[in-house]
DNA sequence: AAATATACCTTGACAGGTGAGGTATATAAT
DNA sequence: ATTATATACCTCACCTGTCAAGGTATATTT
């Protein structure tokens, strides 16, 4: 079943964050991953990819950085700030608690 | 600590319909109902309450009628219908996989 | 020469949420 | 009497994240 992208909005962010706590990577990577790891169930599309790295960019919760490939296409890759993962741990809390909302709610 | 409208987004149809699966009800109640079940950690935004029953009733997923008060503000009722309640079991079978995949897209 | 994979980017449109404003009735407080 | 509060509904303009559609460029495979 395809899941609506009204309910993994707000996600996007923890999700970019958690690659990036394991290790610096780039747009498309991240995306393959996150394929490979959903069985390709679930991609991000390249406009809500770059978007939210940018928002992200600009909260200074990533920095980023040109690849230094001398084959191939170039790569942006992006690190995890201090600040992001203190972002990430905050967004793994509020996970916590809004399961246990959405769960009280839609229950009858 | 207060949780993002992006992550209860995508919900607010299924809470309506929960509330209407028990009994015929109006806008203004539900909203309380869920006031007391959160102890006043969430409530729908009056403006999104309204719109999501407009958006229900376009779906078919729920009716409305004048309620029949001879004292106090008018009230508009709602009931769900058979259509709305097989939408009901969809929002929570596609919570069930959603909370699965973000739970795997989040963690390390 | 064409197709595929890698890798990035931007623009315009859309949908749901929301602040701010409005209307109306009934009761409690000053 | 007047004001405040509670009940109960509604609409408009704006914001934000998502996404379809388009583009650029390099390298490999057919």
């Amino acid at each position: 079943m395809a899941i609506s992208s009204d309910i993994l909005r707000g996600h996007t962010d923890t999700i970019l964050l958690r690659f990036l706590l394991e290790q610096d990577s780039y747009g498309y990577q991240i995306n393959k991953k996150i394929q490979t790891i959903t069985s390709n169930d679930y991609e991000l599309k390249e406009a809500t990819l770059y978007t939210a790295f940018r928002r992200l960019e600009d909260l200074g919760y990533i920095i980023s950085y040109w690849g230094d490939e001398n084959t191939g296409a170039r790569r942006r890759y992006y690190a995890i700030t201090d600040l992001g993962k203190q972002a990430y741990n905050n967004y793994l809390n509020e996970w916590e608690q809004s399961k246990k909302l959405i769960e009280s709610l839609i229950r009858g």
